[in-house]
DNA sequence: CCCGCAATTAACAAGACTGTTAAATATAAC
DNA sequence: GTTATATTTAACAGTCTTGTTAATTGCGGG
């Protein structure tokens, strides 16, 4: 007989994490958390009750996570276009370790709204102290005529868009989890950092 | 009775493809189909034998729309800025009719190998025109110094990334089925159509 | 040692879901 | 009108899935 005690929640957790990213929602059931898990499935049910309350546990952690991504540094005042680039590699840098937290999140936050509304109070704050920081530094820097008149919560968009998609291409054209493929997406995602931090950068810059 | 011969495959399908696309693959059931569709659930069997038949059948339909959508006019000879206006826009327009065709395919082709190599492989030939065409643009342009040296490969990832983006946000921070957020839907999404086309050309010129 | 509680298990219940079948009905062809 | 074929229906079978329950095991405190 192994030793499971202790942390049986933590494995369930973990497990179903791990199939809620991959398959979604619907797509995972619990008897295969369960298996995966090594535990008997009532026991899931003893520690979450049911699945939506397991889903719920697993989402709070993810959105977290992913409230923390875009959390980009702003702080400082290092010259604008420095604390622009390592803002977006920091963001970028934050998603390569996760790849495909963000096509869970917009999948689920989608699917139902009382979650949509959930994410957004985790992320409206954060965002909001990333735009009155980027707000005053654009207005600044347009002062100064450096920087093309734009709004903030566009130039935010922007790079989360880039960022974002990036790796979602890189889900589409690789095979994420064929480790055959690990040089030529690492090359793939170095290329679209530098190309994000270019392009963004470039399209401020007068 | 009502009369409902002739085309309740055409109903099927056309149910089908929405909820597909609302709910993926595993969380619709055929049962909410054929009862949305108001035809006995054993007719979805006899015309599409399993559900993952039927699917595909709607897949393939999207693909091809979504296909459609990236295919953006880059011939003739107008000025360069011109022309990648003009295919920002119509990309961006064609993705308004069908907000959510991004998330659907996104979602479901990472779900299946099989579903993945038949989406690239519509999306492929087309791809490798657009590149070609604006490889050459790019290549005319950056002689005369009028453009930044870039890979086309990164300028088209660039404007989709930037236009899917737009829709997926919007599906978050509004909620798209709700006529009452028609309006700021509407200004959000001209602003960002807008940013785009600004985006990319300011970070391409020189 | 034993009492009480947490953790675990097997067995089961109820319902959902996909898919089949055999019979009934409509339709078109002759 | 009859026959053949396509469409539709109700009923059902089998499996999967979520969740419950009651019994069992393990374990620390007294």
């Amino acid at each position: 007989m192994e030793v499971k005690n202790q942390n049986t929640e933590q494995i369930l957790l973990e497990v179903a994490e791990s199939l809620f990213i991959e398959k979604g929602f619907a797509g995972t059931k619990t008897t295969e958390i369960a298996r995966l898990a090594g535990v008997n499935h009532a026991l899931l049910h003893y520690y979450f009750r049911t699945k939506e309350n397991l889903f719920n546990c697993v989402f709070e952690r993810i959105a977290a996570q992913m409230v923390g991504f875009i959390s980009i540094a702003f702080e400082g005042d290092a010259p604008f276009f420095d604390k622009l680039q390592r803002a977006i590699e920091m963001h970028f840098d934050g998603l390569v370790t996760r790849i495909n937290l963000p096509m869970f999140v917009f999948r689920e936050v989608i699917r139902q709204k009382e979650r949509k509304d959930y994410f957004l109070n985790q992320l409206f704050p954060v965002a909001k102290r990333v735009l009155a920081r980027m707000h005053g530094d654009i207005k600044r820097e347009v002062k100064k005529g450096t920087v093309r008149p734009v709004k903030a919560q566009n130039v935010l968009l922007n790079i989360a868009a880039l960022n974002v998609f990036s790796f979602v291409a890189a889900e589409i054209l690789f095979d994420t989890k064929d480790k055959q493929n690990a040089g030529a997406l690492k090359v793939f995602l170095n290329d679209r950092k530098q190309n994000n931090v270019n392009t963004i950068i470039n399209s401020l810059k007068l």
